[in-house]
DNA sequence: TAGATTGTTAATCGATTAACAATC
DNA sequence: TAGATTGTTAATCGATTAACAATC
């Protein structure tokens, strides 16, 4: 019986990352891992990473770190990441079409079960193996496979009604990238992921860059210092 | 001259949330918006919208609220939104290729300029009006173009080339949706997009309702509350 | 043993929330 | 004026960082 502990979201962002570093060093060929290497390598403090592990795994050796296979599968558990989670999508436009064949959420388990649309052209055809649904068939579809999340990359205007639909057929968590906000009932999860917020921060960084009165590019600490500002 | 003030980063990353809503609430005619209807279009409080927008306006008027013209006025200009920011893309894959037609970007006065890649299948071709040009040429196009942002989306084994690549022709903000790690110079802006960290939490979302021994649906506060967890 | 690294507590830092006098 | 809503300060909350005894 898993533990419900609740865990900081910050820490729970951070797991995957730690899960990702540890599939590369087991490929390399390392069995163990310290926080310090494990935090170098996916960019986090080492107080921090040991502080984060702890939260699901005091198995840490004093003076040798941490056993890869162990640790991983320790995630892997906590993450969820065994089960091959199935999610349906709404949306079969560029975004939508990217993430159905986006090859990186296999390694996690995650598996885009099911895609719907409303275009008549787009219906049928086929999708990196997926048949595209006509939306009207996604509550039922979704119901009857059990799918309980739902991705959303349709027009703002449609997201709404398109969540509602999921949600009603018994989706807990939406990963939404249309930019609107999205009303649900309690203890569903909406996940906003606003591609235009993140160009946004970079572009406010660049901006505040060109202010100071440096002349062109003379860096404080030397051009090839190797800090970088986190994200 | 802008003044420089340093900001919260939760808060720099509402500022866009909050623009697009002005723009909605513009477009259906309103003139003056409070911080609690502003909060409840973008989904956040409204002592922090009061709060985020102090930082950056205290043109607020007590008892009627916030012009949205002038509102919107400046955050477009301390986001930097009105002076079209060039982007350049590397890696015309299926996310790359969808970023490119993303239309979302556009209105935050954003563009990618240009795109590379290394395949010579792509290479030459058109991808919504840019032509795919080769990655040999990413460091002097970027330079000469003065482009300042560079978004990679190539495999991960190939990201920190690019990166170098571009960093070293003059990149200073880093959009980095390879799931890996990039090192880079200090003073250089590294936003990582890894996708399947998203995916991961909505799955943790899942589990954790799974495990509850509550018989099937029954929520505690009935099915149709509006409250929703927040990301 | 000596050196390295853990798990955990305490100290610091930063962000959110609450409250309210000022003001339209 | 009465009602609404701001800007801002103080209180709360939560996360990160530092430090170190315990332990491999």
């Amino acid at each position: 019986m898993t533990r419900l502990v609740s865990i900081p979201k910050p820490t729970l962002e951070r797991m995957p990352v730690y899960y990702r570093v540890l599939m590369h060093c087991r490929e390399i060929g390392l069995q163990y891992i310290s926080s310090k290497d494990l935090g170098f390598r996916s960019g986090f403090d080492n107080a921090q990473v040991r502080k984060d592990l702890n939260h699901i795994w005091s198995g840490g050796r004093p003076g040798l770190g941490y056993e890869i296979e162990k640790l991983a599968e320790c995630l892997a558990d906590f993450l969820g990441l065994r089960n091959d989670t199935d999610a349906a999508l709404a949306g079969a436009g560029r975004l939508g079409s990217a993430l159905v064949g986006y090859p990186g959420f296999q390694r996690y388990g995650f598996q885009i079960a099911t895609v719907f649309d409303t275009d008549e052209n787009k219906i049928g055809k086929s999708l990196y193996g997926r048949p595209v649904m006509p939306l009207s068939k996604c509550g039922e579809l979704m119901e009857r496979l059990g799918i309980k999340i739902g991705i959303i990359t349709v027009p703002a205007a449609e997201a709404q009604d398109v969540c509602g639909i999921m949600v009603k057929a018994g989706a807990k968590a939406i990963w939404n990238f249309a930019p609107v906000r999205l009303e649900v009932p309690e203890g569903v999860l909406v996940r906003d992921e606003d591609l235009a917020v993140g160009l946004t921060t970079l572009a406010y960084h660049i901006k505040q860059q060109d202010v100071p009165g440096e002349s062109s590019a003379s860096g404080s600490k030397g051009p090839t210092d190797t800090r970088r500002i986190r994200t």
